[in-house]
DNA sequence: ATAATTTAAGATAAGAAAGTCTGATTATGA
DNA sequence: TCATAATCAGACTTTCTTATCTTAAATTAT
């Protein structure tokens, strides 16, 4: 099966979108979250650690605790979830699968994949996810 | 780590690619192919098995036995390649991995994916592996 | 015929990713 | 204070992918 990001990294994706919905400070526990966009709990609360470890999410224990974002929505943009979970590999691996990814060395579609890639890349930092949360119209978030 | 396609499918897509190198109906062997493009040799075995299974190659048997095209290099993409081992779910699927990815139902890149999804399928499809091979500097080749 | 070479096939192992479970810790609010 | 609700942390299990090993079957050339 092809896929872009790990199953983990689109959880946090999807988590880190719903917590822009939040405008206020409130705080949003790993239940909503799993509930909503369902998602293992546990398996979501380990991601939710991760997350708030490398400084995208800020976290409180006890009643009325859970998570939200640690900085404004409008400074985060969904490259720093992918960057956080799944690393930068994608901006420069090879498509099909080379150990060199270079204009030196390019494999038979470089420059096309190049292309697309710097596209992905910019898909997912040009828009804050402030702007994203006022566009998501996913029934998962209502 | 964010992935694109597996990494069977990278492996096949390197043989085949390399496959299509050898013009005349000429066989070539596991060995041959692992060596070149640096692949475990039980592992490529099994990917090119399934290949011939899929009715992209034709093996062969016995001394000077191996593996070639089962049909002319310019009637081969590297869709073909991709369809066989990870099937064709990347072309529908969403890249936040949300369950339902269409224009009903959109998440907040689904307009700029569905355009770099396209791309990469044309990526796939628009050149045939003869032209290709053709166009093939890479060492693992030589 | 027979020895050598190659793919076919299946079992198994090793590793990574995904998911689960349990108990500890921390904070809230009655 | 005390029960409750939430995250934190670690161990564990399950599942999937990747890789290895071994034997069988087929083909070729001697
Ligand atoms: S070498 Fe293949 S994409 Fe750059
Ligand atoms: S819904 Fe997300 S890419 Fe289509």
């Amino acid at each position: 099966m092809s896929i872009i990001f790990s199953r983990q990294c689109e959880y946090a994706l999807q988590a880190v979108t719903y917590l822009a919905l939040k405008t206020n400070g409130e705080m949003t526990s790993i239940k909503e979250l799993a509930k909503k966009l369902g998602i293992p709990y546990h398996f979501l609360g380990k991601i939710l650690q991760d997350l708030t470890y490398k400084g995208l999410l800020v976290s409180q224990k006890g009643p009325s605790g859970g998570f939200r974002l640690a900085m404004p929505a409008k400074d985060i943009t969904l490259f720093h979830v992918v960057e956080a979970i799944d690393g930068v590999g994608f901006t420069k691996n090879c498509v099909l699968g080379f150990p060199d990814c270079s204009g030196q060395n390019p494999c038979a579609v470089h420059e096309k994949w190049a292309g697309l890639r710097d596209g992905i890349y910019s898909m997912l930092v040009n828009k804050n996810i402030a702007q994203i949360a006022k566009e998501t119209r996913k029934p998962e978030y209502v």
